[in-house]
DNA sequence: TGGGGTTAT
DNA sequence: ATAACCC
């Protein structure tokens, strides 16, 4: 047997135009053609491509967005319901595609196309197969060579992005871009190239001109914000500068797997798999605000957030195992630094949690007031600007009834298994059961 | 900077 | 429990 080298990947990212703004205006038709912005709190956190060219930007302050266009209109976008919705119908609609599907926040999807790629070549006649065309743009214009294999693999993926933002549009209406590369990293730069309503695919003799095309470090997906100020301080700033640097030095100054990560991402490099991202892990609220200084108004608080909560636990089917209670104190210093204390469900709520029960709301709330009291000192003034109630640890079923099953492998007991593994670990702290 | 999410340590 | 990352 000769040593055979696995073909290289065909990923798509797709990713939705202003994708709050584009679900309100399926919500509202009136809103289409205006310039329309989507705010929470203070913020314009997106606005559609209308309120763009009239130099609307995401994330502007909704004093300075009216300024620059005072014809904007204004949505509240605070309660994400309708937004969860159909980011799930996209991910559903993908997962027809492949399985393979990697949510990326709301408006964001990975699809590894390999397999589908692979079964519909198998289909075609081998005279066909140089006949193969793309859909879409061909990043720098690269020539295509019909005899590259290669090529043709992601030209087909060009061809299943355009029938995926195709279905896209006919079933939900909505409109997004997409990138064909042979990893997440490059699908997701490619992506981004033509922008709203555009897809594009890079061959793999333009990918340095690709990563080469940021203009610095903190656009590559991966390197976040204390990563690039790390960088920086080392004389990183493009991306030449990090596929230059001594491999040796990095690891020392970030610690080896960050290092040897980020140096490949610099170099195009990026062996992540698309992970199905299946049913969430973990389902929160909250809520930020300019002051928050007493235990009623914060009992309040978390009471609103946990009827949102169980509602959408109740939905989901799932039962959560724990529960997190998460603030943030005001301190003009500390950049988003939060807070939080989580403990187990008791049995007894999380029997109670699937019959859309409301006698649960009682029991939970002393339950999050107790972790409240466990964080902040209530006998002396504070100052809080964020409270977050958060479920995660979910498994599909409570089955602890003994019987003839009992050390089978049932289809309850396998599908918790995964997520049952990763929390036990944690440390919850002690409440008692009021 | 909102209101979410994930994984690694 | 926190810190980093993503949107």
């Amino acid at each position: 047997m000769v040593p055979t080298r696995s073909p290289s990947r065909v990923i798509v990212h797709v990713d939705l135009d202003c994708f709050y703004a584009q679900v309100e205006m399926i919500s509202n038709p009136e809103l289409k053609g205006k310039p329309l912005g989507v705010q929470q709190k203070y913020l314009v956190v997106t606005c559609n491509y209308e309120a763009r060219k009239l130099g609307v930007k995401k994330l502007m302050n909704v004093r300075d967005a009216k300024e620059k266009c005072p014809q904007l209109v204004l949505v509240n976008g605070e309660d994400l319901t309708r937004y969860r919705e159909m980011s799930y119908k996209v991910t559903e609609l993908l997962e027809e595609f492949s399985p393979v599907v990697e949510r990326l926040g709301f408006d964001e999807n990975f699809v590894d196309l390999t397999e589908t790629v692979g079964r519909r070549l198998q289909q075609l006649p081998n005279d066909e197969l140089s006949a193969v065309t793309v859909c879409g743009h061909v990043y720098n214009n690269q020539s295509i060579n019909p005899h590259d294999v290669e090529h043709i693999r992601l030209l087909v993926g060009s061809q299943i992005a355009a029938e995926m933002r195709e279905a896209m549009c006919n079933q939900l209406g909505l409109t997004g871009c997409a990138g064909v590369a042979s990893n997440k990293l490059l699908a997701k730069l490619v992506s981004g190239i033509f922008k709203p309503n555009q897809q594009t695919v890079l061959l793999p003799e333009s990918c340095q001109d690709l990563i080469h095309s940021l203009n610095h470090i903190k656009e590559m997906p991966g390197i976040g914000y204390k990563t690039a100020k790390r960088l920086e301080a080392l004389g990183i700033s493009s991306v030449r500068d990090l596929q230059a640097f001594s491999p040796k030095t990095l690891e020392k100054e970030l610690g080896v797997a960050v290092a040897q990560r980020i140096q490949k991402l610099g170099f195009g490099e990026d062996n992540s798999p698309v992970t199905p991202s299946g049913p969430p892990q973990s389902f929160s609220e909250e809520d930020s605000f300019k002051k928050c200084s007493s235990e009623v108004e914060a009992r309040k608080k978390i009471e609103e957030l946990l009827a949102s909560l169980l509602s959408r636990i109740c939905q989901d089917g799932r039962k959560p195992h724990t529960v997190r209670l998460v603030i943030r104190r005001f301190s003009s210093e500390k950049y988003c630094s939060r807070e939080s204390r989580q403990c187990p469900v008791p049995p007894h709520i999380i029997q109670k949690l699937g019959a859309g029960n409301y006698d649960v709301m009682t029991p939970m709330v002393d339950i999050l007031m107790k972790l409240f009291r466990n964080m902040v000192n209530v006998k002396m003034p504070f100052h809080l600007t964020l409270l977050s109630v958060c479920f995660c640890n979910l498994r599909a079923l409570t089955t602890a009834k003994k019987g003839p099953m009992d050390g089978y492998v049932t289809s309850s007991s396998s599908a918790t298994s995964h997520s049952g593994k990763r929390s036990f670990k944690m440390k919850d702290t002690h409440v008692e059961d009021s």
